[in-house]
DNA sequence: GGGACATGAAGAA
DNA sequence: TCTTCCTGTCCCG
């Protein structure tokens, strides 16, 4: 599912489509029946809270500023849930946002042809929401969450978040605090929304990775730098799923292992013939479903198992960061932003 | 057609 | 810690 880099993708994608306009709004499956009551209301914005995303739908365009009454649909895509878009030429720069695995694409393409008005696709039995607008639609199917609240019900749930590292505003002292205040492990820590927003299972493997953490480190066992560290890994990998639509955390030096040990052996060097501008998803993670395949730095076996009810991967050689006496060697070195943050490169 | 599985989280026990 | 919910895909028989 969508971690909150796709969400914070997905808000700017409908207040690209919708922002500002009159919509029309319907449950087709009906299990979304307030869905008719926002029905040709205007949605004023859109945004992202860690994993969480509010409309704003406002009554009509031509209501005059005053106390307009707001109301604000809630989506929280859980495991499953998706948005897919459909329109003019151009309406959205996705054409399906959420779920892992690709859902109306196959379809779309088919109505994408041109000949097919966007306006008569029949949306999917399944769709619990889906806004219309003068240049397009978005069909949302599968949310763990979808619902309509009022602005106390919005900042209730927006309270109970941790700080969300993609958010302007966010409060990165808040969770550092903490982090250094509970014996709960880190990799419990960071699946925690309450702690932090937005971070699923994909960043919580792959930045405990490039921290070198064991994922069983308590947290307060960490020291404060470590924890700011974590943090400022996670702001520029974010930013960059949110733009990209994917999530990179591989250094380029990284990315062939099995070229690099071919290399090494033959005491060649290849010139690589990708296009640098697309990481392949197999190229693009440290541990994150690499169970059983060595690990990019030090070919050790990636490891999996349950933590926090999710299945986390480490490697076993390169996370042994336990504590605040860890100390480096030249092969396993600190992480790239705790050796030197401004220069840590970036996917 | 059935079961496992997937970037999630709430609620019960 | 366990169960449940939401949907779709893949792999198997």
């Amino acid at each position: 599912m969508p971690e909150g880099h796709t969400v914070h993708r997905l808000a700017a994608a409908l207040r690209a489509g919708f922002g500002e306009q009159r919509v029309r709004t319907s449950s087709p499956q009906g299990r979304f029946s307030e869905a008719a009551d926002l029905d040709g209301w205007v949605l004023a914005d859109a945004e992202a809270v860690g994993k969480h995303l509010f409309l704003a739908f406002v009554p009509d365009a031509s209501v005059d500023a005053g106390a307009p009454v707001t109301r604000y649909v809630r989506v929280h895509l859980g495991l499953y849930g998706s948005w897919t878009f459909a329109g003019e030429p151009g309406f959205a720069t996705v054409h399906a946002i959420g779920a892992p695995r690709v859902r109306i694409g196959e379809r779309e393409e088919g109505l994408d042809d041109g000949d097919v008005d966007w306006r008569r696709i029949v949306p999917r039995p399944t769709t619990r929401l889906r806004i219309a607008g003068p240049q397009g639609l978005a069909d949302l199917t599968g949310p763990t969450a979808c619902e309509v609240l009022d602005a106390a019900g919005r900042q209730a749930v927006i309270d109970r978040l941790g700080p969300d590292p993609l958010r302007a505003d966010a409060d990165r002292r808040r969770f550092v605090d903490r982090v250094l205040a509970s014996r709960t492990a880190i990799g419990v820590l960071l699946m925690n929304q309450d702690v932090i927003a937005g971070i699923g299972n994909i960043y919580r493997a792959e930045v405990l990775f490039r921290a070198r953490l064991d994922p069983t480190v308590p947290g307060r066992d960490l020291t404060r730098g470590m924890v700011e560290g974590i943090w400022e890994d996670l702001v520029p990998l974010m930013e960059y799923g949110a733009r990209t639509g994917r999530i990179v955390t591989t250094q380029p030096e990284h990315r062939d292992i099995e070229a690099r040990i071919v290399e090494r052996s033959r005491g060649t060097r290849q010139n690589g013939d990708e296009d640098p501008d697309v990481v392949p998803r197999e190229k693009s993670f440290y541990v994150y479903h690499r169970q059983t395949l060595p690990c990019r730095v030090c070919a050790t076996e990636i490891r999996s198992a349950d933590m926090a009810a999710r299945t986390v991967f480490w490697c076993p050689r390169c996370q042994t960061v336990r504590s605040r006496r860890a100390t480096w060697t030249r092969e396993h070195p600190a992480a790239p932003w705790a050796l030197a943050p401004e220069r840590s490169e970036r996917p």
